[in-house]
RNA sequence: GCCCAGGUAGCUCAGUCGGUAGAGCAACGCACUCGUAAUGCGUAGGUCGCGGGUUCGAUUCCCGCCUUGGGCUCCA
């Protein structure tokens, strides 16, 4: 018998037999390695573990518990979910079903019109365990574009992205399903259920179990409002029992932590629905903090800024001038019409700062010119994408508009990057990346060069500064490139906040000059930048990255103040006075409830410091320290207890707003 | 805007195969005066999202609307 020699990863050789599988070289490397394995990545490309590999052949192991395995199985996942709706739901068409991250989805047509409810999916997922005891085989084979549509004749989906591919015209989720090349790869589990794929997929369905069918949603076919809504089934799945878990338990994490939900509980603030959707009333305690990061802010934005105020509405000609009456109306609230003309909530600041900019001659000695505001905006946001504080119809950017040269603006970028790391470390973020985006060569305004040379000034910036950034090629808006950043919140997830974005356009639009050195008139370059985004975005995403436990110096309540019993009332008050002389927020609880449960209660509302009072501190001048998070300390004297807070509360080192 | 699932006391939820409702927490009152995460007893609190229909009778069934959540789409 011939043999072959093929190529591992770090770089050894080993002979297999002709004809040997990847199986057969994890088996002929180790047990464990032949159990853990998923598929294979042969010279470059993924590809199936019981595909013959070829002579001389550069071979890698994917296994289960890597991101490349997780997909695989993933994938694989939901060819037996599509399996099993097929199964339970004759007649059903069935489309796409790709792996995304953490899982998969797969969407349906279902005969009739019918619609899954939550409880199929307990009926799916019972077919799907019983699909994968059956260990069915992932039977690859390649087919002529003629036998695919023949073989999936009673699958109109199937054809089109068949006849899509063929016709050159794929996209990402197309090449998903069937790969690009000159034949289609289809992967046959039984005589009946067979389905159009590039794959790689596992080798059985019996290598598969650690799943969770998690909501039925409705989406369009090829993501497209015009097309059918079909009906969508999100799973997760993974290497491991524990995996599956561990990922189910984060899901249970970041919903106790849901912003909407601590909102309520700790009375931060809420949505009335008399109030309209998409817009928030901010209860004292959420108002504090909101209160203090604005202060923040503003503090922050004291040397280099100068601060503006704005209107809330604006004639009509403003937005005609600006352009967004022609681009951005559909996210504009209705017009009002008044006596001598119609207005509009602005949906940005930007007009109105053009405007201030303008009100003058500019010389180029008063460049950069940095106009900030906290501007609340109106837009119009469909009823369907509201979310909570994340997703609102009126909210408040931390908003500024720079005008600078084409020369300043590298500089200009690279101290802006600095700032906003600043500010966000300051609110406990501490890992940043970002995005470039780059224009999109089929919508811009402006000319070659100056996108060019604004696009190597980001660029440039992003790598004098050393911030970790991926290019988007074609994601920015017409009228300048831009960066966001984006942050890593307590529990891994990324939430974009920050933005810096160049605008060619309103520039030109509101004919803005500036005298240059020269005495000639040229135009400046615009750039707009927000650190949170939005005020009531970013708050969100703290009471998120905090789990509502807000450090020190954001906190409602710093301190709370507990008597042991009622002749130590007079006491626990005068400390609350003392502490509020200082400038922290303390509070006594005046509640008649025991001890155990003022506490409880101070805890739950994740006070940072609980102090408890009794006949010794009476006596001594001290206090009991229960910090959030830490070990009680008795009999502390009170001048300590304030200069731990006041170290604490310091921690966030604002700047001109020191205690 | 589209698909799905909800809307019952301040909050979290149960319930009624059609005969107008219940728990826990919270609130209030009384007693307890307590040294570090829930003392006990009691009281009050609801046009069961809104409007229409079917019915002797609707919170329950049907229709429409509003609203919330999960998605899709959108976010120049």
């Amino acid at each position: 018998m011939s043999q072959i020699s093929v190529s591992l990863p770090d770089g050894s050789k080993r002979d297999l037999e002709s004809g040997a599988t990847a199986i057969d070289l994890a088996k002929s490397i180790g047990s464990g390695l032949a159990k853990a394995a998923v598929g294979a990545v042969v010279n470059g490309a993924e590809s199936d573990l019981t595909a013959p590999l070829p002579d001389g052949a550069q071979v890698a192991i994917i296994t289960a518990a890597t991101d490349e395995g997780r997909h695989l199985l993933r994938h694989s996942t939901a060819h037996v979910l599509a399996q099993a709706v097929v199964q339970l739901f004759p007649g059903s068409k069935f489309t796409i079903g790709p792996a995304i991250e953490d899982g998969f989805y797969y969407d349906f047509d279902l005969p009739g019109g019918k619609t899954f409810s939550e409880e199929d999916l307990d009926l799916i997922s019972n077919k799907m365990r019983e699909i994968i005891k059956a260990d069915q085989p992932f039977v690859r084979s390649e087919v002529s574009v003629s036998d695919a549509l023949q073989l999936f004749a009673d699958q109109p989906y199937k054809c089109e992205i068949i006849e899509r591919v063929t016709s050159g015209g794929a996209d990402g989720a197309d090449a998903d399903e069937v790969g690009s090349g000159e034949s289609i790869s289809v992967y046959r589990n039984t005589d009946t259920f067979v389905d159009l794929c590039r794959g790689p997929h596992v080798p059985s369905t019996g290598r598969l179990g650690h799943f969770a069918l998690q909501k039925v949603a409705g989406a369009y076919w090829r993501g497209s409002e015009k097309g059918p809504m079909l009906q969508r089934i999100y799973g997760t799945a993974w290497e491991s029992k524990a995996a599956l878990e561990e990922h189910l338990t984060r899901l249970a994490e970041a919903e106790k932590r849901d912003h909407r939900r601590l909102a309520t509980e700790l009375d931060l603030l809420s949505f009335p629905s008399e109030l309209g959707g998409g817009l928030a009333v901010w209860h004292p305690k959420g108002a504090i903090v909101r209160k203090l990061m604005e202060d923040y802010s503003r503090a922050r934005h004291e040397r280099e800024y100068q601060f503006v105020y704005t209107p809330h509405l604006a004639n009509a000609n403003l937005f005609a001038t600006s352009g967004h009456l022609d681009f951005y109306k559909d996210g504009m609230y209705p017009p009002m019409e008044m006596d001598n003309g119609v207005y509009y909530p602005k949906p940005m600041n930007c007009p109105m700062h053009c405007l201030i900019f303008r009100s003058r001659q500019r010389s180029y000695r008063e460049l950069p010119l940095r106009l900030f505001e906290l501007g609340t905006v109106y837009r119009y946001e469909r009823a369907g994408t509201l979310h909570g504080l994340m997703r609102i119809r009126g909210f408040t950017q931390d908003d500024s508009h720079i005008y600078c040269t084409e020369d300043q603006l590298q500089a200009e970028i690279i101290s802006l990057l600095d700032f906003i790391m600043s500010v966000l470390r300051a609110f406990g973020f501490n890992e940043f990346t970002a995005n470039l985006s780059t224009k999109d060569p089929n919508k811009y305004v402006g000319s070659d060069s100056i996108w060019e040379k604004a696009t190597e000034a980001l660029r440039g910036a992003l790598d004098t500064y050393g911030l970790e950034y991926k290019i988007k090629e074609g994601d920015a808006a017409f009228y300048g490139p831009k960066i966001d950043i984006d942050v890593r919140d307590a529990i891994g997830r990324k939430w974009q906040l920050s933005t810096i974005q160049c605008d060619f356009n309103l520039p030109d639009r509101f004919e803005l000059e500036y005298v240059g050195s020269d005495n000639a008139r040229h135009r400046p370059i615009m750039v707009h930048r927000a650190l949170f985004g939005s005020v009531e975005r970013f708050f969100g995403v703290l009471v998120e990255h905090f789990a509502g436990a807000f450090p020190a110096w954001l906190a409602p309540v710093q301190v709370k103040v507990l008597a042991v019993a009622q002749a130590h009332e007079e006491y626990a008050a005068s400390i609350v006075q003392h502490l509020s002389a200082l400038g922290f927020r303390a509070e006594a609880v005046i509640a008649d409830d025991q001890l155990g449960k003022r506490i409880r209660n101070a805890k739950v509302e994740k006070v940072p410091y609980v102090l408890v009072v009794g006949d010794d501190d009476l006596a001594n001048g001290t206090v009991g320290v229960n910090p959030r998070g830490g070990d009680v300390q008795r009999d502390v004297a009170l001048n300590d207890f304030v200069n731990t807070l006041r170290a604490d509360v310091a921690e966030a080192a604002i700047p001109g707003l020191s205690q």
